[in-house]
DNA sequence: CATGAATGAGGCTTCATTCAT
DNA sequence: TATGAATGAAGCCTCATTCAT
C-alpha cells in the first residue's frame, strides 16, 4: 500500500473532465472521478483540497492549455474555418459539452462565472486577431472587428447548441449556406 | 395535519425553476423546491413522480406555455427586435439561465435532449416567420431564410452566454452595431 | 366522489392477504392492498384503525373461515390424505406462505403469536379427530393420539417448508413411500 | 472522524442477524445494525452493497458456518437426538427463528429462497449420514433412507414452530414419546 | 505518496396516517 | 361512506471529507 503511482494533477484534471462530460454535473461525484484515474478517493485529496477545487482547475486548465489546441487553426485561418473549426460536432463535443457544463456552474459560483468570462474574452481576442488577417477593414461601416468577432463567437456556441440538441440538424448544409455569407460580407468590404 | 393547500402542480414547478436558477443543479434539491413552494417534500412526491420527472415537466412546461410569453414580440417585430428583444439580459437572465441549465442537463438525459431539440426548432420557425415579415427575399441568394432562422438563433444564444459571463460586456454598444449589421442585411435584398 | 363501492371489509382483507403473499412483508403496504382491492387508501383507514390491525385481523379470519374450507377433507378421511391433502402444493401453497408469513410476524408481536399458536393447537385437534377415525387404538403404546397428532401436523409443516424452498422436491415420489409408512404404522395398531 | 474500527463483516453479519431476530422483517433497518454493531450506517455500507446483500450474505453465512456448529451433534448420534438437538427451545430458538424469517425472504426473494433450498438439502444430506450409522437398512421396506432423511428434517422444522407459537407445548412430554416411536421403527429393521 | 476504512450530513423516496370535503 | 390531498417521520443510500497507517 501506498506506493507512487506516477499519477499527477494533470491526469487526475483529464479524468475529472471526463467524468464531468460522462456523467453529468449531478453524478459528477469523486468516486466516479477517481475510478476513472484508476486511483482511490484519498488520492484525489492529496491533490485537490476539494471538490470544487477540482472544477475550479478544469476551468484553468481550459483556459491555459485546451485553448491552445482548439485554436490551432488560427495558423491556416480561411473565410469559413472561422466558424467551422470550432464547432464541427465531431471535432469538439466533448469540448463543448465541458464548457456548457462550467457555464452552468458559473451561474451559482462567481468565480467560475469570472474565469468562464475570461475564457470568453480570449476567444474573441483570438477570432479578432483571424479577422484581421482577413478582412482589411470591417465590411460595415461603424461595424467594429471587436463586434464581428463576439458576433462569430456568440454564433459559435449557439451553432453548437443546436448541433448538440437537435438530431435533424444538417450541419453541411447550414455551412455550406454560411460560407455564402462569410463571402458576401467579404465583397462587401471591398 | 394533512389539509388541503390549494397548491397545484403549475405552482410547484413553478417554484421548481426558481431553485433551479437560484441554487444550481447541484443544490437543486427537493428539500429547496419544498421550501420554495410552502410545502413538505411529501407533498412533492404527490404530484411528481420522481426528481427526475419535475425536471422533464419543467422542459414540457416551458416548450408550451413560456414559450408564448416570450415570443409576444412576434407580433412588433422590427428590424433588431428579431434578437435584442430575447436577449437583453434584465428581461430575460432567468428565463436563459434556465433554459441552458436545461441543455446541460440534456447532456446527459436523452429524454431531455430530445424536448429541448423540439424547443430550438419551434423557436428556429418562430424567428423564421418574424423574417417572412421582414424581408421579401433572402438578403443573400443561395441562402435560405430557413438558415437565416437558425442563424439569428443560434446568435440570440450565444450572446446570452457573453451576457451572462462577462460583466465588461457593453450590451447596448453591442446591439447599436448589430442594428447595423441589420439594416445592411435588410438593403441587400431590394 | 364518496360514493359507496359495495365494498366490504371482507374484501379488503382478501386483497390484503394477496398482497401479504404476493409482495413479501417488507412491501407489504397499504397503497399496495388499496390498489388490490381498488380502493383509495383512505378507504382502508375507514373500515382498519391501522396496519397492525389489518393483520391482526387476517390471522383472526384464518383461524375463523379459511380453515373450514382446508379441512373439508375431514369427510373423506383416508390413509395418507391424512397428509397429502393440506400439504399438496398445487393447493395451497398461497396458504401455506400466508401461514408462515404470519408465523414470521408472530416473533415479534405477542398477540398474533398467540392467536396462531390457537390455529395450530385447532389443527392438532382437527387431525385427532380425523385419526381417531382411521385407527382404533394407537399403534404405538405410550404414544399418545394426541401426540401423533401433533406428529403430523409439524410433519405437514416442515414438508410445507421443503417443497416450497426446494425446485428438486420430488412430492409423489415422496408421498409413496409415505403412504407406505402409513400402512406399516397402521398395521402396527392391530 | 473516520478512525478505523477494527470491526469486520462477520461482525457487521452477527449483528444483522441479532437484528432480524429481535426486530422483525419490517423493523429490520440498517439504522438498526448499524447501532447494534456500534458503527454508522455509512460503514455498513462500506462493507455491503445494499441492504438486501446483507440479507443474502447472512443466508450465505448459514450455509457455510453456522451449519457446521449446529450439526456438531453429528459425532454422538443417539436414538431421539437425531431430532431433539436440534429442535430444544432454549438451544436454537434464535437459529429457528432466523431460519423461518429467512424463508418468508425467500418467498418472494428468489436468490434466498435457492440459498434456503441449498441449506435444505444439506441438512437433508446430515441427517441421512446420521440415520447411515444408526440403522443398517431402513426400517420399512420401499422407505429409502434419503426419504426418511426428509421426513426428520420436516419433522424438526415442523416441530420448532409448534414449540416458538404455543406457550403451552409440552416439549419433554411430546419427546419422551417421539423417542418410542423411533425405538419402535428401530426395531422394525431387525 | 497513497490507501482504505470510516463518518455524518444530507438526498431521494416511501409510507402510515390524518383530515376536509 | 369514501376520497384525495397532504404530512412528517423514517428508510435506504450517496457523498465529500477525514485520518491512521
Amino acid at each position: 500500500m501506498a506506493k507512487p503511482t506516477g499519477i499527477e494533477k494533470s491526469d487526475l484534471l483529464t479524468a475529472a473532465k471526463q467524468c464531468l462530460v460522462d456523467k453529468g454535473i449531478e453524478k459528477f461525484t469523486l468516486k466516479a472521478v477517481a475510478e476513472q484515474a484508476g486511483v482511490t478517493q484519498g488520492t484525489i485529496y492529496y491533490h485537490f483540497k476539494t471538490k470544487e477545487q477540482i472544477i475550479l482547475e478544469i476551468v484553468q486548465d481550459i483556459c491555459e492549455n485546451s485553448w491552445n489546441e482548439i485554436m490551432a487553426f488560427d495558423q491556416q485561418m480561411t473565410q469559413s474555418a472561422l466558424i467551422s473549426a470550432k464547432s464541427r460536432y465531431d471535432n469538439d463535443a466533448f469540448y463543448h459539452k465541458l464548457f456548457f457544463t462550467l457555464i452552468v456552474f458559473g451561474f451559482t459560483n462567481p468565480s467560475i462565472r469570472q474565469q468562464i468570462g475570461q475564457i470568453l474574452a480570449t476567444e474573441n481576442e483570438h477570432l479578432y486577431n483571424g479577422l484581421k488577417k482577413l478582412w482589411d477593414t470591417s465590411p460595415i461601416e461603424g461595424v467594429s472587428l471587436e463586434t464581428w468577432s463576439i458576433f462569430f463567437n456568440a454564433l459559435i456556441d449557439g451553432l453548437a447548441i443546436q448541433v448538440m440538441m437537435r438530431d435533424d440538424f444538417d450541419v453541411d448544409a447550414f455551412y455550406q449556406q454560411l460560407e455564402k455569407i462569410l463571402q458576401t460580407l467579404h465583397h462587401l468590404g471591398k
